[in-house]
DNA sequence: TCTTGACCTTCCAGCGGCTGGAAGCCCTAT
DNA sequence: ATAGGGCTTCCAGCCGCTGGAAGGTCAAGA
C-alpha cells in the first residue's frame, strides 16, 4: 500500500504519516523504487495513533500506548494510569476554558457593539485595580 | 522601571516581555546603559496584554485590541466582534474537550487497572470497525 | 577599592505537531 | 513522447514562548 491510500484510510495527511515515520512511531518497509510500502501492521498502528490523537493524547503518550498495545504482558493498570492522567488534564483544561468563556460572555453581553467608542470589554482589560 | 519590576508587576516573565518587544507589541525606551526603561504607558499595555492573553486571545488579537484601545474613535462593534469570535472558538473547544472527556471517562471506568493485560482502552483504540 | 551576586543585555536553539513549498523521480494513460 | 498525478527528500515556518550561554552593569558589603 502506498502512502496515499494509507492516508485516506487512516484519515491522516500523507505529510503527517511521513512525520510519524521521522519520529519513529512507524517504520514502513520500502519498495524497490523508494516508495514506502505499508503493511497491515503499519496501517493498524496508524489507525491506533489517529484514534489516540483524536482523544488528545500527546505523541509521546501515543508512543507509550503503542508499546503497551504490542506488549502482551502489559498490566492494564499502566494503560489506565496514562488515560487517567490525560483525563485529569483535559478536565483541568475544560475548567480553564469555562472560566474564560464565562468572563467573555459577560463582557460581550455588556458591550453595545455599535459605532460608539465606549466599550466595557476594553475598559475591563485596561482596568487599573481589581 | 527596569524589566524585572515590570515583570513582577505585570505577572509576566521578563523573557516574555522581551519577546513582546521583539514582535512589536511594546516599544520601551532605553536608558544610557542599554537597559529597557519602561514608562507607565508600557506598563499599562503589558497589563492589558497579560489580561487579554489570560482570556485566551491570540497575540494578533491582542495587537488589534491594543490598537482599538488606543484609538479613541473606535467603534465598540469592532471590539465586540473580536471578543465574540473568540468566545465562539472557546465554546467549540470546550465541546471538543467534553467529547474527549466523556469517551475517556467511559474507557477509564471500563478498565480494571490491575496486573492483567486485558484492557478495553487499548481494544477500543485498536478496534478494526466502528 | 575590590568582590560578590543580582540584575540586565543579546543571540541562538528548541519545544509540539505538524504544514507548506521547492525540486526532482516514478508510473500510468494517451 | 508527453502529460498528469503520486511519490521522494529537504528546508523553513507556524505559535508563544522558554532555556541557556556569554557577557555588561550596578549596588551593597568587607
Amino acid at each position: 500500500m502506498n502512502i496515499g491510500e494509507v492516508a485516506s484510510r487512516a484519515g491522516l495527511p500523507a505529510k503527517t504519516i511521513r512525520y510519524y515515520e521521522d519520529i519513529g512511531l512507524i517504520r514502513p518497509a520500502r519498495d524497490a523504487n523508494g516508495y514506502r510500502a505499508f503493511r497491515d501492521t503499519d496501517m493498524h498502528k496508524l489507525t491506533f495513533v489517529a484514534r489516540a490523537r483524536a482523544l488528545g493524547f500527546s505523541i509521546d503518550e501515543c508512543r507509550t500506548l503503542l508499546a503497551l498495545w504490542e506488549d502482551r504482558e502489559r498490566a492494564s493498570a499502566d494503560v489506565r494510569a496514562i488515560a487517567s492522567d490525560h483525563l485529569t488534564r483535559i478536565e483541568e483544561k475544560i475548567v480553564d476554558l469555562e472560566a474564560m468563556r464565562d468572563t467573555l460572555r459577560t463582557l460581550v453581553a455588556s458591550c453595545a457593539g455599535d459605532d460608539r467608542p465606549d466599550c466595557p470589554i476594553l475598559s475591563s482589560l485596561a482596568e487599573q485595580e481589581r
